[in-house]
RNA sequence: GUGGCUGUAGUUCAGGGGCAGAACGCCUGACUGUGGCUCAGGAGGUCGAGGGUUCAAAUCCCUUCAGCCACCCCA
């Protein structure tokens, strides 16, 4: 093995992969634009300050897992670990919020964070990820929530579970914290080590301990929806009738927490347990502040992201496949080096006519060729010997049915003009 | 970042101190210019890498790298 290997983390599509892969991209694209979202493309690396902001300071993409470094200018930048920062980045430099709202961007892109490798879990990994920006209305967290789950349907993912919760505005989620600090450290004693550590960084984190003896003694802990704001309330309820209205299923998860500072109100996630442990495969929810943050107009939005490379895995572990390798209409086989370059001329000849065809290169024997052709799965061989070269006839052969005739090169190109 | 399992031919894997193996795949041949099936032959390995123990290491020990699993985190 040569000394060159993969860095850790990171993967080599190959063929299969790599086709299923853009089709899933591809499909998402189009599929979006049935929507109203159209393509953005933003830069793979940005000010690291630009992260920072968004996702939290205190976070572990920010504290342990951005890639971050310094150019040859000396600026501080980071490998995007995430595609919200940069759609709102670009929605506000490019003052996209003249368009009509809401604004509807897609973004199709490699994220990239130091994390521990493990199946369906890459330290530069694919998202497929939607904004809609400048509407408050429930009735859009409803479209794109069920955007979301009907792109996987689409796709014939099965066993999805959505949940969703709401975790209040800047109004009202500062005073459920202090009730909830005050709870979980009256029981402080009560949880693991992580979880008491995080009742004074982060409490909402808390709920994500999958601890047993911990998720018991937050089974009593107060519940956000208990104490989120009256229109925050109104604002949850919509959505769950809208949802209801799309027949959408969904649980309500009180204790849902997304792990980005910059969440408001909705947050939802779609899980899928076969996974295995990371079987998150689509999360997003409400960001209402990030925009007048960054120093935009202050104007709500709401986005998600899927984990592509988790629709892949429930792909095959599902058994779906999309692809079969692309059949040759035609495999061109000479008989002696003398014939080369007309095989190599009548390929060309026959591409032209927009036909797919391959042809044997290397010294091979006329009948090694054919097998060649066999295994490339070609429908037909055409077979350029110094006969046919005289007679400007060449030998036809269909490969399923093994007969064969002799035919010039316009009459092989019309051989395929019915399926063409 | 923590703990566990695994790493042998292109692939899937056997072998667990004494000659590096199987299946599939690949290449060649079975008389003239014809594939699939069959038969015969062949190529292909620093046993993930580095060090140590031993007369002798793929095998035991240490280190390291990578993959997977759980934690963590999240998509």
């Amino acid at each position: 093995m040569s000394k060159y290997t993969r860095v850790r983390g990171t993967q080599d599509f190959l063929p299969e992969r790599a086709e299923l892969l853009h089709f899933i991209n591809e499909s998402a694209v189009s599929f979006f634009e049935n929507y109203g979202y159209r393509l953005i493309i933003t830069p793979t690396f940005e000010n690291s300050e630009l992260f920072k902001r968004s996702v939290g300071e205190s976070t572990d993409i920010i504290q342990k897992e951005m890639y971050e470094f310094k150019d040859k200018g000396g600026r501080d930048l980071a490998l995007r670990p995430e595609g919200t920062a940069s759609v709102v980045r670009a929605y506000i430099e490019n003052n996209l919020g003249e368009l009509p709202k809401p604004v509807k961007l897609i973004y199709v892109s490699q994220m990239f964070r130091y994390e521990r490798p493990q199946a369906g879990r890459y330290r530069e990994f694919w998202q497929i990820g939607a904004e809609a920006i400048g509407s408050p209305d429930p009735a859009l967290d409803a479209e794109v929530i069920e955007l979301c789950l009907n792109f996987l349907n689409s796709l014939a993912v099965k066993d999805l579970k959505l949940i969703i919760n709401s975790m209040g505005c800047r109004n009202c989620r500062p005073g459920y914290i202090k009730v909830l600090k005050k709870f979980l450290s009256e029981k402080e004693a009560l949880f693991c080590k992580t979880c008491s550590q995080r009742i004074e960084q982060n409490p909402l984190r808390v709920f994500d301990c999958k601890q047993k003896e911990c998720q018991k003694v937050l089974s009593e802990a107060p519940k956000i929806s208990d104490y989120i704001c009256e229109e925050d309330k109104e604002h949850f309820e919509k959505v769950k009738i809208y949802l209801k209205t799309l027949n959408v299923e969904f649980v309500i998860d009180p204790h849902l927490v997304r792990g980005f500072d910059y969440y408001t109100r909705t947050a939802f996630e779609i899980t899928l347990s076969s996974l295995g442990s990371q079987d998150a495969i689509a999360g997003g929810g409400r960001y209402d502040y990030l925009i007048k943050d960054y120093g935009g107009p202050d104007e709500p939005a709401i986005g998600f992201a899927f984990g592509t490379e988790r629709i892949m895995l429930a792909f095959e572990n599902q058994n779906i496949t999309v692809f079969t390798e692309p059949e040759p209409d035609v495999f061109v086989a000479w008989v002696e080096e003398a014939q080369k370059s007309d095989a190599l001329r009548i390929s060309a000849m026959l591409r032209e006519k927009h036909l797919r065809v391959s042809m044997a290169f290397d010294s091979r024997k006329l009948k090694s060729q054919l097998k060649l052709a066999d295994k490339l799965n070609a429908n037909t061989a055409l077979i350029v010997g110094e006969e046919e070269i005289k007679s400007g006839k060449y030998t036809f052969k269909d490969l399923e049915s093994a007969k064969q005739e002799k035919l010039t090169i316009e009459e092989v190109v019309n051989k395929f003009k019915d399926n063409k």
